[in-house]
Formats: C-alpha cells, structure tokens, sequence
DNA sequence: CCAATTCCCAGTAGTTTACTATGATTTACA
DNA sequence: TGTAAATCATAGTAAACTACTGGGAATTGG
C-alpha cells in the first residue's frame, strides 16, 4: 500500500511547476535542484505526465515544461493516476471490464476494495494543485528566516 | 498503490473465520479449500494474525484457529495493518519520531500524503469483521441457488 | 502411539523499482 | 549557421520485494 517514488516525487514536480508557472518554460534541470531529484528520472516523470495530458513540454534551448491547464483543474488524483496507474488498491475493485473471480457473487472483501476505492479516489480528486501550490509558497516564506539543517529526502 | 496478497488473501481468511466462527477451531486446510488459497501461504498469514493478536491458534489435532476477540471489535484496518503493514501512502506522513526530510518545514506532498492516510484509515477502521461475516453469510444464500461458473482468483 | 495440526525458518523464481546510460532530435540565440 | 540547451526515446541493471514452496520440529486429541 504504498506510493511509489514515481508519484511522490512526480507530485513535487508537479507543485515545483505550478509555484513557477508565471516563470516561462521550466526545464527539468531547474526543477531537479530545486527538490534534489535526479534529473535523468524526473524526465521519465515528466514524460508521463506529458502523455497524460497535465503538462506541455517545449523543446530545445529555452524550453521545458507547463502546465496544459489551470492549476485549479488539476488534482492530486490527476497525477497520481498519471504516474503510478489506477488508484484502486486492488485490481477486481473496479468496473464490469475485469475478469470476474470464481466468487464474484459472494465476494465480501470486493465491498471493502469498493469503499476504500472511493475514499482514496475522492480525496485525492479533492486536492488542486492551485491549493497545493499556494500552500506551497507560504510554506517557503515562513522557511526562508529559519534556515532548517539538511537531513533526508523524500 | 496496491495491496499484496497477504492482505487480500489474510482478509478472505478472516472473513471465512468469522463465518465459522461457531464451529470450534478452524483448521488452516478447511479455510484452503474453502477460499482456494494456498495452505502453506495460509500458515504464514495465520501466524502473522496471531502474533498480531487477531486470533488464537489451538495445536494438535482437532486445532485450529478463532478469533481473539469478538468480530465486531476487530476491524479491516487492524487485519490490514497487521499484514500489510503502517497503512500511510508514504513513510513520511506519519508521526514524528521519522527522520525529518530537509524541506519538511516547506513540504506541501506531505499535506496530501496525510489527508490521505486519514482517508484511508478512516474508511478502513470504520468497516468490522462482523459486518464483513453477516454480508458474507447473506450473499452465500443467494449464491447457493445459481451455481456460477468459475474462473479466476482475487 | 498416531494422525492432525500449528509453528518456524530457509530457499527461490519471478517481478518490480528506481534509477543510469546512450544517443537522437529540436530550437533559441550569438 | 553553429552551438549549447533542452526534450525525447529506449534500453540496461542492481537491488529489493513478492508470492510462494519445502522440510521438519513441536503439540495434542483420541
């Protein structure tokens, strides 16, 4: 049950780009250090969020990444779907598509999978990245007078 | 984002014990074949239920395991946990004794990570064994009367 | 005693994760 | 028009993790 590295560090990307977005085209090296990430990964990142339709990318000098949208219609479930694929917590939580298992009609745990679903898809799909990222920019004013130790990422 | 078989499988389980729960221990075999699991992979299960003090093993012959405490005080959040582990997203979101990421006083991701977590506990937590055994027993009547064809395994 | 059980630990094939490497292509600007 | 700065695409890879399987010891009811 946990989020891979993909979605932790792409939704970072992901803020980095919004807080920036007045900025003009944001390279993937600018935004590597910025959150200390490895820029040859976060391309790969950006790569996925670009097919899904969240970011724009412009090539050659000068270039780098956008936001397709408005911050305000982009969510964290947006992203997160982009980056490590459907939410569910398990495969036959979903639709009619699937292949249904032998008990398929007295499957209790398919409630569960259902709620949870749900839950984790609705409050994902309640977070804008507009929300986050001005969160964000808070965040780094109050950060700037107390110059915090270096320790881990995440 | 997805669940192991140790939880999907540990919860089937569960939810069988609960259901028998009447009929004295119930064997690690009975629960193989009746939700088609592994036995061997069971026993781990089991044992990982056990020492999460879920339920109680009886050894020997005529052994088997019960439920530690009534099933409506054991929740789906607790089987999970016990399984699967801390339920958060990220390892970060949680409580203060983790190591602290440089930005941590600048990091929004965490925002989303524990809104997350509580969605997800929230939802989890809310949902007992009980409840999990009497839809269980309710859709096994219905499901008596039309033999469904078999096909795969969640 | 014996058969049915749980208990414990080790091994392992296959998959996934989290990168890294290489190189092609595109583009602004001097 | 040349060059540096970018994105784009694809492949490789070490390490970790998953989902088991196997062997055998310990316990207990009949």
């Amino acid at each position: 049950m946990k989020l891979s590295t993909k979605g932790r560090y792409g939704l970072r990307a992901m803020v980095d780009l919004a807080v920036h977005e007045t900025e003009g085209p944001v390279s993937i090296q600018s935004i590597a250090d910025r959150q200390e990430l490895s820029e040859k990964y976060l391309e790969q990142l950006l790569g996925m969020l670009k097919r899904a339709g969240l970011v724009t990318a412009s090539r050659g000098s000068q270039g780098g990444y956008r936001l397709a949208k408005d911050s305000g219609h982009i969510s964290a479930g947006d992203i997160l779907r982009a980056l490590e694929g459907d939410l569910s917590p398990v495969d036959c939580a979903g639709f009619s598509a699937e292949p249904h298992c032998k008990s398929a009609g007295s499957c209790v745990t398919k409630y569960v999978w259902r709620r949870l679903k749900e839950a984790v898809e609705d409050t994902l799909n309640g977070i804008s990245l507009k929300e986050l990222a001005s969160k964000s920019r808070s965040l780094e004013e109050k950060g700037e007078q107390n110059a915090s130790p270096a320790n881990k990422i995440t």
